[in-house]
RNA sequence: GGGAGCAUCGCCAAGCGGCAAGGCAAGGGUCUGCAAAACCCUCAUCCCCGGUUCGAAUCCGGGUGCUCCCUCCA
């Protein structure tokens, strides 16, 4: 079995393989840092981890860049309105992005270039495509000139006269064709850099040519982002790249499916923006990872409330089955995992795997986590459980979970208030004084914590009823 | 007007020609001082109409409904 996935370019699943063996270099368009990011945006630097850390598990080295758009129209009008310098919004939400995206259990990328810190590559980018006339400078500003790049609307697969006909292209009297796009735009202050054509700031697709080629060189192995930024950001890419150096920018393309609210798509004008803060802080950034991670990537996704609630649930389940294994070890006997055990295993792996390598179909792969969770019961309520066995299944929990990130990282330690508390119920308990007990039992989920009696004593369980 | 998709149990969702995964919720049972958790059992012929096929949720045609892109956008 191989890896396949679905290319955007081609329209199908493609077996992969990366242009080096065994080294991967992916690229994917980061945020524009003007604004605390939406659930769309968890979604896409979600979907791309789980890609990327299924890539490694498959033995892949990746190399992994996420770029920050620090500089646009849109960061400016942020700091003109709110007084702030451009630097400060950019670092402010750059940092709200890191912990927004650490909550939702994203690992950290190889590279995360800032715009503002690659003008040196883009300036010479933007002279090459000069040079090779497929650029042209109008009055301070750069246009890249479409009509010299006869491939332009192959990702998107529009033919240029479609994309004029009805469509609403600004009309600039500077533009040779209304579809040349800036690849350079004057301006003054402190959003300026000096370049050959005077003070200015790159154009908005600019960026992603230089940075990623910068790093993992002029053809990536995969480059990825969500479905709307086919048209016109990577058409745009593409165009500016494969003029530039004549050979393919991105070997597949890879785009994720949007979000929606309540059956509509997300806007600041309908008021219905969701931020991955505000869900995380009420159920939880691994619910809201379950929640996405349920649905294939490329699917649309609608998120309510019934939706994450029930994602919330099956993560507790989750973390259940990894709680019972890790109370049932020291009550296990000496001695090996049973064969019929160990096979059962790999079984799950195999399922697993073959899900994954299948355009990455986290939503069957997670059916082969609860036949995980299921076998995981089993084996910590046998009585006659070995410590192979239990350690067997917590090692196959540890190994998967590196690709679906979905298990708490930090062994939960209930606080010594509320371990002195379940100590008093225990007590009561055993006198027979089952008022108190209960009456603990509830003060001890006031702190937070549900109390599972078992054969093995007392199990605590963090909640997150809200 | 052009382009790309989607429609499967109360909710979410896999499935890509051969008896309809999984999760959440629900009902019954086992266990428990009672619970909780867990375990067992129950719970769908796949939007509609035609067609192809021995056989279709899966392919083709036609409807209907919905989403996204063509404008900054994950």
């Amino acid at each position: 079995m191989a890896l396949v996935l679905f290319n955007t370019m081609t329209g199908r699943k493609e077996p992969f393989a990366p242009r080096e063996p065994g080294v991967v270099r992916m690229y994917v368009c980061g945020p524009t840092v003007y604004n605390y990011i939406h659930i769309g945006n968890g979604r896409a630097a979600v979907a791309f981890d789980v890609i990327r850390r299924w890539l490694q598990f498959r033995g892949f080295e990746v190399i992994y860049v996420h770029n920050y758009t620090d500089i646009d129209d849109k960061i400016i009008r942020v700091a003109r309105e709110t007084g702030e310098t451009v630097r400060a919004i950019a670092e402010r939400f750059i940092a709200a992005y890191e912990e927004d995206l650490a909550a939702l259990g994203v690992l950290e990328p190889t590279h995360r270039p800032r715009v503002t810190e690659h003008i040196g590559p883009i300036v010479d980018l933007i002279r090459r495509l000069i040079e090779r006339g497929v650029a042209y400078v109008r009055d301070g500003d750069v246009y890249f000139r479409v009509q010299k790049f006869p491939e332009y609307g192959k990702l998107s697969k529009q033919p240029i006269d479609r994309l004029l006909a009805g469509a609403r292209v600004e009309i600039d009297a500077a533009k040779e064709h209304p579809l040349d796009f800036a690849l350079w735009k004057r301006s003054e202050g402190d959003v300026a850099w000096d370049s050959p054509w005077g003070a200015g700031r790159p154009g908005w697709h600019i960026e992603c040519s230089a940075m990623s080629m910068h790093y993992l060189g002029a053809t990536l192995d995969i480059h990825g982002g969500g479905q709307d930024l086919i048209f016109p950001h990577h058409e745009n890419e593409i165009a500016q790249s494969e003029a530039a150096t004549g050979v393919t920018f991105a070997r597949y393309w890879l785009h994720n499916g949007h979000v929606t609210v309540d059956e509509e798509k997300m806007s600041k004008s309908l008021g219905n923006v969701v931020l991955v803060r505000d869900v995380v802080r009420e159920y939880g950034g691994r619910a809201l990872r379950f929640f996405y991670l349920n649905t294939h990537y490329r699917q649309p996704l609608r998120f309510h409330r019934e939706a994450i609630a029930s994602a919330r649930s099956a993560v507790e389940r989750l973390d259940g089955a990894v709680a019972a294994l890790n109370h049932a070890l020291p009550g296990s006997v000496p001695g090996e995992a049973p064969a019929a055990l160990l096979e059962a295993l790999r079984a799950i792996e195999a399922d697993f795997t073959a899900a994954m390598d299948d355009d990455f179909n986290t939503p069957e792969a997670l059916t082969a986590m609860f036949a995980l969770v299921r076998t995981a019961h089993a084996v910590a309520q046998d009585p006659g459980r070995t410590r192979g066995a239990v350690e067997a299944v917590l090692a196959r929990f540890r190994r998967l979970d590196a690709v679906l990130g979905l298990l708490s990282a930090a062994e939960d330690v209930a606080p010594a208030d509320v371990l002195a508390l379940v100590a008093e119920r225990e007590a009561a308990r055993r006198a027979r004084d089952f008022a108190r007990a209960d009456a603990l039992r509830a003060e001890i989920r006031a702190r937070g914590y549900a109390v599972e009696d078992t054969p093995e004593g007392p199990r605590l369980k963090r909640v997150s009823r809200s």
